[in-house]
RNA sequence: CGCGCGGUGGAGCAGCCUGGUAGCUCGUCGGGCUCAUAACCCGAAGGUCGUAGGUUCAAAUCCUACCCGCGCAA
């Protein structure tokens, strides 16, 4: 079987490694280098970095709708592209251009959760299962006939971030299995049912702050949904604060009389912090003051930076 | 040269501007008290103040360079 495989970031690396061991990998395609990090420095991707690993030629064109990125895959006379977090809209001269088009490695039991962050939402939407769909790929966002997925629960307190290693390495065994299965025709593709699709657009700046006027679990929902990107944040005493960890909790009953507008800290001990939501409250674990290091609730405490009755501007 | 913050006993911080005995809240260890407590009382150990130079009678504090950690932005 000869390939070519699209992909970006750390996720689609499992995927990448898959494919590999199952094809012919003519080429890798992932999204230009782009200036990251505190110096600007420019930085490969890790699917890039991957693919120099495995000796693989990596591609990173500035447009695809051009019709010459379309053609030079024509000439690579490939079976199948797998793309995986690839983090651009394929036109259809490209989906076209494989001789069985474009698969699709998708991190949600698709048609819930179409669109770029699905891992984020499914966690601060408080869905109790996720999963992986691979699928073939139409010109619509996720659209495309499902071919097979694969379920996982999500716990009740994993971070995106250890959700979407799970989700990767799923994503890697889809490719192993079913992608050989796939190219000698015995699988086959089911449709999707617009009905029950929701979306999950892509995270906007200001996405991980923190409303404590909801209820406690949607904002427990909220912080490991946003870790480790883009972070969930709030303000205290006119300092940004990352918050890194959380738990649900009840108020104390001592404090229950007590002022508990959302957003106060209704407990402040060198144990624990707990701030008041809509209902219920939230102990704040583990959290983080711009140029800090992260720092557990009862050293903040200790340090003498909260104080019951401060206030967290959502 | 993208902007900014920080590195002080094990932890979180103050002190630095206006050089001159190492401070605060905890933790640890020993002892005491209590039916009891992430409680309280008494005592103790533990620090090259990131590194290297410089200025000075004297540097955590002023100057220079460097190393490390981090936030924003991308």
């Amino acid at each position: 079987m000869r390939a070519v495989f699209f992909g970006t970031p750390e996720f689609a690396v499992p995927s990448l490694n898959a494919l590999a061991e199952v094809a012919h990998v003519v080429a890798v395609i992932c999204q230009p280098d782009k200036p990251a990090g505190r110096s600007l420095a420019t930085i490969a991707s890790p699917v890039k970095r991957r693919a120099m690993e495995l000796g693989l030629p990596a591609l990173q064109p500035n447009k695809l709708r051009t019709g010459e990125f379309a053609a030079w895959l024509r000439a690579q006379n490939v079976d199948v592209a797998l793309v995986v977090a690839y983090g651009r809209i394929l036109p259809k001269d490209v989906l076209l251009a494989p001789r069985l088009g474009c698969l699709n490695v998708h991190a949600s039991l698709l048609p819930k959760l179409r669109g770029a962050a699905p891992i984020t939402w499914a966690i601060v939407r408080g869905e109790r299962e996720t999963g992986i769909t691979l699928m073939q790929m139409d010109e619509g966002m996720d659209t495309g006939d499902i071919i097979e997925q694969y379920p996982t629960p999500i716990t009740g307190h994993e971070t995106a971030g250890e959700l979407s290693s799970r989700l990767a390495a799923m994503g890697a065994q889809a490719t192993l299995a079913l992608l050989p299965k796939y190219v000698l025709g015995e699988l086959s593709a089911t449709p999707q049912s617009e009905s029950l699709a929701t979306l999950a657009p892509m995270l906007k700046k200001g996405d991980g702050r923190i409303d404590f006027g909801k209820p406690a679990q949607a904002v427990h929902n909220h912080v490991r949904g946003m870790m480790p990107w883009p972070g969930a944040f709030t303000a205290v005493r006119g300092r940004m604060l990352k918050v890194h960890a959380t738990r649900v909790t009840d108020v104390p009953s001592a404090r229950a009389s007590a002022v508990a507008t959302p957003g106060t800290v209704v407990l402040a001990d060198k144990s624990r912090v707990v701030v008041a939501c809509e209902t219920q409250a939230i102990e704040l674990v583990r959290v983080q003051f711009a140029g800090k290091k992260a720092m557990a609730a009862g050293d903040w405490f200790v340090g003498r930076g909260v104080a019951e009755g401060d206030r967290l501007q959502s």
